[in-house]
RNA sequence: GCCAGGGUAGCUCAGUGGUAGAGCAACGCACUCGUAAUGCGUAGGUCGUGGGUUCAAAUCCCAUCCCUGGCUCCA
C-alpha cells in the first residue's frame, strides 16, 4: 500500500498504481466530477496518472489557476484540430493558455476572417460532442522528429530541436489528431462545455519580427455556459469603461487625424490634469523637491553627449535651426543636468531633488498608439535627484514611499518590476551591478515583492517599474525609478566634498504618474468616469425644476462659484428627470434640485452620484460638506 | 512597422452599382413639470482622401491617411 497525502494534510492508503481520478472519486463524487488534473508532489499530471509511491496529491479543478490553464490549453488543442479539419494544410505553431483564455498560432494559406471563427467554433463543438479522450504517449527524439517531419509540421520540428537533450518528449492524441505537448490535459474533449473564439490577430513566430507572421486565433472556454456569459459581460463592462469612449462622452480629450498620437485636451480634461498637477506640486514641495522647466528642442551635441543620439535615435524627432541639427527631447534628463551644471554645488546641498513636468516627444510605431495610454507626446512628471553615493538607498526609499502614497490616494493597486541591463547599454557591468543591487536593496528593505525583467532597463541604468492596470486587465507602466551612475560621468557632474575636492554625484530619474496622459487614461478607467469630487470636471450641477426657479438656481450657482466649486446650471427648458438623467450620464458627483420648496427654505435638494436623492439641506451646509470632501480627496 | 478588420450627420449605426437613411444630440415651438429620456417640427453629410472602371460608385479596382484588435516596441 502507498500513502497519499492530500492538501488538507489528511492521509489515505491505496494500492500502488492508483490514478488521480480514482483518488478523487474516493474522496467525493462532486470532486471527481470537478477534477481536471492532479498535482503529484508538485508536478501537474493527467487524471489517469498512476501514483506508484507515497506522494502528496492535490486535485486540480477549474477553481485553481492551474486548472483553468489545463482547461484552456486542452481547448486550444480542440481549436487546432478543428482548424486542421476545416483547412487542411494548415501548419501548427504554438497554442498556450493565457490569462482568461488561450490562443493558437497557425500558418495557413487561408486568411481567417471573423466569419470563419463561427465555423471553427461549430467544428469545435462537434469535436467536443465526439468526446474524444486526450491520450498521452511519449516518444524518442528521433521518432518525434520523423513523425512531425512526415506531417509537414515544420514549426513543431523547430520546437523539438530546441528541447534540451534530456527532455521527455510527449504527445497528446485526441481521435486521429496528434500534437506535440508536455500536458497535462483534460480526460476528454467532452469535458469542455462553453467555448468562444474572440479574435484573430497576426503574431510573429516566436515573437520575433524577422520571422514569418502567423495567424493567431484567440478564444476562451468555461465549464459552464453561465460562466462564459459572465466573462463576456465583464468584457462588455470593460468596453464601457474604456477611457477612449469615456474621454469622448465626457468631453475630456480627443485625438485627431491631423495629429496621430498627439492628444488634444479639452476644457474638462484640462481640469483633471490641472488638479493632478496641483496635487503633484503640493506633495513634491512637501518632500523637498524644487521645480524647473527646460526647453523642448535642444542642440544635437547635447544628445550625442547623453548617448541618446546613439541609443535612442529611432524614437526621436529631429529638426534644423539655422542649418544646425536639433532634436526634440524624448526625455528630460539632459535638460535637468544642464540646470545642475549651471553652477557649482557643495555636498551640503545634496540631495538636490529637481522636478519637471516636462513635455517629451517619442516616435512610437503607428500600430502601437492607443488612446492616452500610448501616445507620441506626453508630459512626464519627472524629477532628477542628484545625491551623494551614501544617500542612494535612503533616496530610493523616499521615492518608493512617495509612490505608495500617491497610488494610495487613488486606490490604485500596482505591482513592481525590476528591470536589468539591456543589450544596448552604456557603461560597465560593475556599475550596472552596483546600481541594480542598490535598487534591490531598497525594495527588500521595504519588503516589496517584485518580479525581475531581465534586459529591460533604460540604456543608462536599471529601473524599478510600477505597473497599473486598465479596465481589461492590461497593465501599463506608470511610475519608474531609475538609478544612474553614467549620466553624471558623461556630463562630468561634480560637487565639492568636505575635503574641498570635486566628487561625482549619483542620479535618480523618477516619475510617479509616469505620464499625465497615461495616468489620466488609467484613472478614467479605474473610476469608470466617475471621478472623485476633487478631480471631477464638474462638481455640481444645479437643476431648477421649472423656469420659475431659474433665478434662485442662479443664486445658488453664484454662491458655490464664490467658494471655488466647479458648478454648472442646467437652464434648459427640459423636464427635471431628463436633466437628472443627463447629469448622471456625465457622472457629475452632485446634482442640486431646486423648486418651490427649496426657495422657501433657502435649501437645495441633494442628489448624490451613486446614492440618489439624499434630501434637502441648507445651501451653506452643502457648501461645507462638499468643500470637506474636496479637501480630503475622498 | 507587420497581420486582420474598419472609416457614412456632433454621437451610435443601417444602407453592396440606380434619387444618401434611422435613433440620440443640436435648433425652433408648445408643455411649467419633484429625482434616470414630454410632444411636434426644423436643420444637418462632396459617404476618410486621391485616382480609376462604368451611362451611373457610399457600394467595384488601385493608392494613401486614420482608427480598432493583436504582434513587435515602450511612460
Amino acid at each position: 500500500m502507498i500513502t497519499v497525502t492530500l492538501k488538507d494534510g489528511s492521509k489515505r492508503s491505496y494500492e500502488p498504481g492508483v490514478t488521480v481520478a480514482e483518488v478523487a472519486k474516493d474522496i467525493s463524487h462532486g470532486l471527481a466530477r470537478a477534477a481536471l488534473a492532479g498535482k503529484v508532489d508538485g508536478k501537474l499530471v493527467d487524471l489517469n496518472y498512476p501514483i506508484n509511491k507515497d506522494a502528496d496529491l492535490e486535485i486540480v479543478t477549474f477553481n485553481d489557476e492551474e486548472g483553468k490553464e489545463v482547461y484552456r490549453h486542452s481547448t486550444a488543442h480542440v481549436l487546432a484540430q478543428a482548424v486542421q479539419r476545416l483547412y487542411p494544410g494548415t501548419k501548427l505553431a504554438i497554442g498556450p493558455a493565457i490569462k482568461d483564455g488561450f490562443y493558437y498560432d497557425f500558418d495557413s494559406s487561408h486568411k481567417f476572417t471573423p466569419e470563419d471563427l463561427e465555423k471553427i467554433e461549430a467544428e469545435m463543438y462537434k469535436i467536443i460532442k465526439e468526446d474524444l479522450p486526450f491520450e498521452r504517449f511519449e516518444l524518442s527524439r528521433e521518432e518525434a522528429l520523423r513523425k512531425f517531419k512526415e506531417a509537414g509540421e515544420t514549426y513543431k520540428l523547430e520546437l523539438i530541436e530546441d528541447l534540451p537533450e534530456d527532455a521527455v518528449i510527449s504527445c497528446y492524441k485526441q481521435g486521429d489528431w496528434v500534437d506535440l505537448c508536455a500536458g497535462p490535459h483534460l480526460p476528454s474533449t467532452g469535458k469542455i462545455k462553453a467555448v468562444k473564439l474572440t479574435s484573430v490577430a497576426g503574431a510573429y513566430w516566436r515573437g520575433n519580427e524577422r520571422n514569418k507572421m502567423l495567424q493567431r486565433i484567440y478564444g476562451t472556454s468555461f465549464p459552464k455556459k453561465s460562466l462564459l456569459d459572465e466573462h463576456l459581460e465583464r468584457l462588455e463592462e470593460a468596453k464601457r469603461r474604456d477611457h477612449r469612449k469615456l474621454g469622448q462622452e465626457l468631453d475630456l480629450f480627443s485625438i485627431q487625424e491631423e495629429g496621430p498620437g498627439f492628444p488634444f485636451f479639452h476644457p474638462k480634461g484640462m481640469i483633471i490634469r490641472n488638479e493632478l498637477e496641483n496635487f503633484w506640486r503640493v506633495e513634491h514641495k512637501k518632500r523637498g523637491y524644487q521645480e524647473i522647466r527646460t526647453p523642448i528642442i535642444l542642440n544635437r551635441s547635447l544628445w550625442e553627449k547623453s548617448g541618446h543620439w546613439e541609443h535612442y535615435k529611432e524614437n526621436m524627432y529631429f529638426t534644423q535651426i539655422d542649418e544646425t541639427d536639433y532634436a526634440v527631447k524624448p526625455m528630460n534628463c539632459p535638460g535637468s543636468i544642464l540646470v545642475y551644471k549651471s553652477k557649482i554645488h557643495s555636498y551640503r546641498e545634496l540631495p538636490i531633488r529637481m522636478g519637471e513636468l516636462g513635455l517629451v516627444h517619442r516616435h512610437e510605431l503607428s500600430g502601437a498608439l492607443h488612446g492616452l495610454m500610448r501616445v507620441r507626446c506626453f508630459t512626464q512628471d519627472d524629477a532628477h535627484i542628484f545625491m551623494l553615493p551614501s544617500q542612494v538607498t535612503q533616496e530610493i526609499m523616499g521615492v518608493i514611499d512617495l509612490f505608495d502614497y500617491f497610488y494610495g490616494v487613488f486606490n490604485l493597486p500596482y505591482h513592481v518590476e525590476l528591470s536589468t541591463k539591456p543589450e544596448k547599454a552604456m557603461g560597465s557591468d560593475e556599475i550596472w551591478e552596483t546600481a541594480t543591487n542598490a535598487l534591490k536593496d531598497a525594495l527588500e528593505k521595504r519588503g516589496i515583492e517584485y518580479k525581475i525583467n531581465e534586459g529591460d532597463g533604460a540604456f543608462y541604468g536599471p529601473k524599478i517599474d510600477f505597473h497599473l492596470e486598465d479596465s481589461i486587465g492590461r497593465t501599463w507602466q506608470c511610475g519608474t525609478i531609475q538609478l544612474d551612475f553614467l549620466m553624471p560621468e558623461k556630463f562630468d557632474l561634480t560637487y565639492i566634498g568636505e575635503d574641498g575636492q570635486k566628487h561625482r554625484p549619483v542620479m535618480i530619474h523618477r516619475v510617479v504618474f509616469g505620464s499625465l496622459e497615461r495616468f489620466i487614461g488609467i484613472l478614467t478607467e479605474h473610476y469608470a468616469g466617475a471621478f472623485p469630487t476633487w478631480l471631477a470636471p464638474v462638481q455640481v450641477r444645479v437643476i431648477p425644476i421649472t423656469d420659475k426657479h431659474l433665478d434662485y438656481a442662479k443664486e445658488v450657482v453664484e454662491r458655490l462659484e464664490n467658494k471655488d466649486i466647479r458648478v454648472e446650471l442646467d437652464a434648459r427648458n427640459e423636464k427635471m428627470n431628463y436633466k437628472i438623467r443627463e447629469g448622471q450620464n456625465q457622472r457629475i458627483p452632485y446634482m442640486l434640485i431646486v423648486g418651490d420648496k427649496e426657495i422657501e427654505q433657502g435649501s437645495v435638494s441633494v442628489r448624490r452620484r451613486g446614492e440618489g436623492d439624499i434630501g434637502a439641506v441648507p445651501v451653506e451646509e452643502f457648501e461645507k460638506t462638499i468643500i470637506e470632501e474636496i479637501i480630503s480627496k475622498a
